[in-house]
DNA sequence: CAGTATCCGTCTCGATACTG
DNA sequence: CAGTATCGAGACGGATACTG
């Protein structure tokens, strides 16, 4: 489930605390930068990590609606594995730059 | 990188030893049982692994060719985070269905 | 604001056939 | 046996417009 462009990075955004559908659009393009996830997709993964358990949905207002997003216990402990993944992968990175650079000069 | 549907796989079979690509092969068609990874996809993802310095590659014979893989160093521990992930599911795996029965119940 | 509907481009995968 | 070439199918994401 962890295996496309946004699930882990709303995961991670979710873990510093609760936020509402619009403002969790705006601060992950602001993470990813290059390009902002688009309004369907992100309804589409919040209702795939609400399905699973990782993610709890709240709705305080009507109109206009306001609905909030939260990591559920279960959704901390993912995001805490996720980190750790990251992590690794953040303290390798020079030794895969490495590898990735002598395979691409041994290219005949 | 582990984000597609073959190469966590791949890299949980190479731990636990040297396999020759048609082994491997084979290999993966037990664990994935549904399906088997086709040739083409096979090679691609062991590049890739080797390029991102995670796989070794290894060149025995010519005619007829001989070429097995195995994990670098950082290959082990990347396929040891791996389980890590693996394992954390599988512990949690009747908390998600419980979540998703729940869920599921619950659309109107 | 939150969510849905629709359409379309792209990227990956799978199947097949072929080479040394 | 290991690897490549080619083609088609399908899943996923992006853009846009629309609703309550």
């Amino acid at each position: 489930m962890l295996g496309d462009r946004w699930t882990s990075l709303i995961l991670m955004v979710l873990a510093i605390g609760p936020w509402r559908h619009a403002d969790l659009k705006r601060a992950l393009a602001q993470l990813s930068a290059e390009q902002a996830i688009s309004q369907r997709v992100l309804t589409l993964k919040l209702r795939t990590l609400e399905r699973n358990g990782f993610v709890l949905r709240h709705v305080t207002g009507d109109v206009p609606p306001k609905v909030s997003y939260s990591l559920s216990p279960l959704g901390l402990e993912l995001a805490g594995e996720g980190r750790r993944m990251v992590d690794w992968a953040n303290a390798r990175a020079e030794a895969i730059r490495a590898a990735r650079q002598a395979f691409d000069a041994a290219e005949d």
